[in-house]
DNA sequence: CCCGTATATTGACATCTATCGATATAGTCG
DNA sequence: CGACTATATCGATAGATGTCAATATACGGG
């Protein structure tokens, strides 16, 4: 019998980040500094994956630059100009990479940045 | 007749940017501050596409953690365990998203991380 | 309790990507 | 010039990815 992680790894960092109101830490070191491992260097790759789509990069801007600091599917539909499913695809991807955070609030999902969780993607790419 | 231009924009970007000695411009605002347009959206996905691989990440901060800030690629073929033409293959995604410059001395292609170009990808996440 | 709406999941499909072996290109040294 | 070495390109292939239509799930209201 196998055990299924319900959250992915990032998600679950992301949620017990919320909790202590920490910021998630970056996956490693700089990558200048001294060469990164492979194993860091899938984690890195991982996330960097999640950003590098042209419609995740509309998404977590749309969503960041809302009021308040969040939207739900219907706001996210019509401004990227891609069906529903597809973009739901899209906003699981962001949470699974722990960049989005998802709270559901009667029908309607709502998504906000994860604090902190764009600048531990950014900090390796930076010399310190 | 189409006129193709012999380089990327980036790496003809990066090209420029060695020979004023200035740094490469990020593409765009802060994702969070203002929503990003679908255009600089394609822009910046293209440059996080090239470093969203664990091959690519290992292989710039092999580069950028060498002696003398450059490596050819039979200097690089080993760490990563991949054949010659792939590691080829993934310098040359890397060149052409202006991340890595290319200098031929000899038989051996030098490798180089170009100076600013991580700071510039980061530059778009961190707010202000 | 059933209906309508919001979201998630599934299945299918086309496209992209990472990888390799084989080969082409280019430079060095005898 | 001819052999050797380093790198790039080509062709093929397996696997990942983005997209949609169809369907499932979950919630709120009459």
């Amino acid at each position: 019998m196998i055990e299924l992680p319900l959250l992915s790894r990032d998600a679950a960092e992301a949620e017990a980040v919320a909790a202590a109101g920490a910021a998630p830490a970056a996956c490693c070191g700089p990558l200048t500094r001294e060469t990164i491992t492979a194993a860091d260097a899938d984690v890195f790759a991982r996330k960097l994956k999640a950003l590098a789509d042209p419609v995740r990069l509309r998404l977590v801007s749309i969503v960041a630059a809302s009021e308040g600091q969040e939207a739900c599917v219907c706001d996210l539909t019509e401004p990227v100009g891609l069906s529903q499913p597809t973009v739901s695809h899209h906003l699981k991807i962001l949470t699974e990479a722990g960049i989005l955070s998802r709270s559901k609030r009667g029908t309607w999902a709502y998504f906000r940045l994860v604090p902190g969780a764009l600048e531990a993607i950014a900090a390796p790419l930076v010399n310190v």
